[in-house]
RNA sequence: CGGGGCAUGGUGUAACGGCUAACAUGCUCGCUUUGGGAGCGAGUGAUUCUCGGUUCGAAUCCGAGUGCCCCGACCA
């Protein structure tokens, strides 16, 4: 991409009102527009980390979970919810048809796919089966916050599992722990992200989410040093062990956003809109539900809030929104470097703009794209070009010719 | 929803109740410049959030509303 047909704009000023890091930066390098208090356009650079990610996503649901994506409204009739018992949560977004007929935007879609799913699975030859979908999500929270975190619309990825009984929930349940790991690894947030226990609601002991730790969080977890695993302040008593090791001595308080969060809802669900499946020996039994969520936009600042320096953003690979930044300095640089640009795939962002040196620099640190590539004299007399990672002081020389195989 | 803070060109800020609302940045044009947000010159750009009040006079004081940020509560 030619920076000079970019749809993005950076500035140097920090925008007012905007505390949370993640904001400041994605508003400053020109990634989204803020709408209104929890409400962002996505721009061409944050749509595509927005892509990136969602890229994973799908890769782990449909290989790692053998899920199939589907595509839910966002309009829901109220008569669901009053079958659930949700018509009256508070985030709920109401609105009504012109003839009268009351409507909510959907926070969740438990309420259409379980009615959705009555029309697939009859029998137990019909199950297990898994649907997911990455939609948005409306929630009129009081308070929306910290900048992408946690918004009023945002995106999210929600996987719905059906099973004919709790064991076999059970065993998928366990095996999208390790399509979360996957996938939080893949994001770069590997390292700071743990497997939390957390509160399991009506049916179950606990449910798990996936916690990020930053100080940017909305939850306290409590950090076993040993196995890698979190508890969630909310379900914490005194007695508490970690759930893994079964030593209390070891636990940490650390800050944490979720990211992440899968739930076994049993039959509670299915209960409320009678789905129903008919077992081998033609008896008719309830079917086992689990949920399995991801926030796109909120993994997209959580990312942020673990990876950034004083000059910008850094992005790990795998979600960055272009691979090379291509900076040519001086006239003779500018011909070859419309050279390589050329030859090169779409993973290359070309600052052709006319401008100085120091705003190209200080603008490929702001968006932080993970390889910077400059061409200048100095580097074309060697045949080469310089080539500095975001993450990293030092830059070295390439070869123009081995330039392919470095980044 | 409770508490606190803020609201001035596109953006970030300044301005004792008193002159034509200032500075920086951005943007446009010209010249110059090219290894860390370049220089000079000329331009452009505002209903000072809204409504009402006090006053000879309001960006400034008062009231209400709206919006935004932070803390808390809330967060299937």
């Amino acid at each position: 991409m030619r920076q000079t047909k970019l749809f993005t704009k950076t500035t140097k000023d920090t925008p007012k009102g905007e505390e949370a890091k993640n904001a400041q930066l994605l508003i400053r390098a020109g990634f989204i527009n803020k709408e209104m208090a929890g409400v962002y356009s996505f721009l061409p650079l944050g749509l595509r980390v927005i892509r990136k990610i969602e890229a994973i996503i799908r890769d782990e649901m449909d290989n790692t979970l053998n899920a199939s994506e589907i595509f839910m409204p966002a309009l829901h009739p109220l008569e669901n919810y009053e079958k659930t018992g949700r018509d009256n949560i508070d985030v709920l977004f109401r609105t009504e048809l012109a003839t009268g007929r009351s409507l909510v935007l959907g926070q969740s879609h438990e309420e259409v796919v379980v009615p959705l799913a009555k029309n697939h699975i009859f029998s137990y030859r019909d199950l297990p089966v898994y649907v997911y979908q990455i939609q948005n999500k409306f929630r009129n929270e009081l308070r929306a916050k910290s900048g992408i975190l946690r918004g009023r619309e945002f995106s999210m990825k929600d996987l719905y599992s059906f099973h004919v009984d709790e064991e076999d929930l059970n065993r998928y349940y366990e095996q999208s722990k390790k399509a979360y790991k996957n996938i939080f690894e893949r994001a770069g947030i590997g390292d700071s992200t743990y497997m939390t226990f957390a509160d399991g609601g009506t049916f179950s002991k606990y449910s798990h989410e996936f916690q990020t730790v930053t100080e940017a969080g909305e939850d306290i977890i409590h950090l076993c040093s040993d196995c890698e695993v979190a508890i969630n302040e909310e379900i914490i008593d005194e007695q508490e062990k970690c759930p893994e090791c079964g030593e209390k001595s070891k636990l940490v308080e650390k800050k944490a956003i979720e990211v992440g969060n899968i739930f076994k809802l049993k039959t509670k669900f299915s209960d409320a809109f009678n789905l129903t499946y008919t077992d081998e020996d033609g008896k008719e039994k309830p079917v086992y539900m689990g949920c399995y969520g991801i926030g796109v936009g909120r993994l997209m600042g959580a990312v942020l809030e673990v990876n950034s320096d004083k000059n910008g953003m850094i992005w790990p690979e795998e979600i960055a929104p272009y691979q090379v930044h291509l900076i040519p300095i001086g006239d003779k640089a500018r011909e070859k470097a419309e050279e390589i640009y050329e030859n090169f795939d779409q993973e290359i962002l070309y600052d052709d703009r006319d401008t100085s040196v120091g705003d190209k620099f200080a603008d490929a640190d702001l968006m932080g794209i993970p390889y910077r590539v400059v061409i200048s004299d100095k580097t074309l007399k060697k045949d080469s070009v310089e080539i500095k990672k975001r993450s990293e002081e030092e830059e070295k020389l390439v070869k123009i010719d081995n330039l392919q195989s470095y980044v």
